[in-house]
DNA sequence: AAGTGGTCTAGACCACTGA
DNA sequence: CAGTGGTCTAGACCACTTG
């Protein structure tokens, strides 16, 4: 039993109190951003516990995004995040282009949109949610998945549903590259708007933990929504999954 | 050794192999939503591995939202998540009287903004953030602390920071009700209006997850922005942190 | 090769829930 | 009360990174 953590409130687990130690350490400097945090056996035999509990308190440090663990070099203060902007003036983006695209900063080799899967429409709860929102009937679908890389690595998931079908063989094909939003406009001969956009916060699931390369349970900042044909039809639903330490949408309200 | 389990990629670990097992079980139906999952000891027999594994496999399962684990009652398949949506239509939403209290649905007893601390404003990162933000240095700023309760739950936890102070007393008091945007600008005798806001998705630090009573690492979709006085001047700088499973800001871009 | 974090086991005790 | 999940220990072996 270690003797020197704080006990607020009463039955805290010891993995907990320590966790708030080395937050309290973080906050006041004794390990600066960047620093090295003492390895698991020093933590370990310093506050008198067993090395499984010192790793669940280092797990919820790095779940709220405290700290960084690197296999086979430590564990690391995060500095404080800096992350990308992605600029959505509501007043001027009415025209379904595929906005991530444009708004994105010059992008390395291997970035942009690829195409991973054209899976088939089922009942799955995702689905069916695309066929409410469409107002069709979910075997009238298709679907087609990608995954958007930046800077190396794969920023978002995303997935398409459009109330018509098949889609061209080459634009499924896993691989294909190229801007999906655009290239499913063009496969139907028609021209999107906005009609809503949505945010909202899930973690992770196992597939997407996978495409994105991130631990299930990662917050991601999901953007979905609906584009319509001009006459007010809707023919898109769309739902991005975006790393959410690595993105953030901004919304400007005043006239600049 | 668990002999039942799939192996796709190689190297796999075995509690990742489990969670996989048991999400194709729900999937399929096996464990449809609302059932209960064996216990863990169960899993534990039927798979040959140590319930430390087992709770690992669940813990992966919980992260993504696929089940909920209810202490001394079993481990359930969680219903495809139905969420509150809030409505923000950014046209018409130009002054900021705390529109959140005013889009959320018919509170119960209890609900409402709720004070829990007026922190001093050091030169935490968030701090920095503000008087970044708001154009100032730290030390013109104050900072008021607070939570939105619904349905008996706290829902989001929220940080103001304004440029000037000391903040009424009556104000500050923990526990103190309101809505806490309008009485701000009430203290300050001033308008505000939306200069922009931003979404993004963090996990849940120790504090926010004490005060929404979630886990560490919880999804939570962060609202924040500024807001102007009527010349321009940027005058509150506002950072909301809510549950991500249970709100999504809608924007709408067509007319209705 | 040495040190780091990642996985897994066996076993124990505890806190919580519902009947 | 019995059964559930929550915490904690001791010890082992592994995969990965760096020198």
């Amino acid at each position: 039993m270690a003797t020197n953590l704080p006990s607020t409130p009463p039955n805290t687990p010891l993995y907990r109190r320590l966790a708030r130690r080395l937050q309290e350490r973080i906050d006041a400097g004794g390990y600066p951003a960047g620093a090295r945090l003492p390895s698991e056996p020093e933590l370990s035999a310093e506050f008198g516990v067993n090395r499984l509990t010192v790793r669940q308190a280092v797990a919820e440090l790095e779940r709220a995004a405290v700290v960084e663990i690197r296999r086979g070099v430590g564990t690391f203060v995060r500095p404080p995040a800096v992350r990308v902007s992605i600029a959505v003036d509501p007043r001027s983006q009415r025209f379904d282009l595929g906005s991530v695209h444009e708004a994105l900063p010059e992008g390395e080799q291997g970035d942009g949109e690829f195409v991973v899967a054209a899976p088939p429409v089922t009942g799955s709860a995702e689905d069916e949610e695309a066929a409410r929102q469409l107002g069709r009937a979910p075997d009238g679908l298709s679907r087609l998945d990608s995954v958007i890389r930046l800077g190396g690595r794969a920023r978002a998931a995303c997935s398409y549903w459009v109330p018509f079908g098949p889609l061209p063989a080459e634009l499924v094909r896993p691989g294909h590259a190229g801007n999906l939003v655009r290239d499913l406009a063009r496969a139907a001969g028609m021209e999107l708007e906005y009609d809503w956009r949505a945010f909202g916060a899930i973690g992770a699931d196992l597939t997407d933990a996978e495409l994105l390369g991130v631990p299930a349970g990662t917050p991601l900042l999901v953007r979905e929504g609906v584009s319509c044909t001009p006459d007010g039809t809707p023919s898109l639903y769309v739902r991005r999954r975006i790393d959410g330490s690595s993105a953030r949408f901004v919304l400007h309200f005043r006239e600049r």
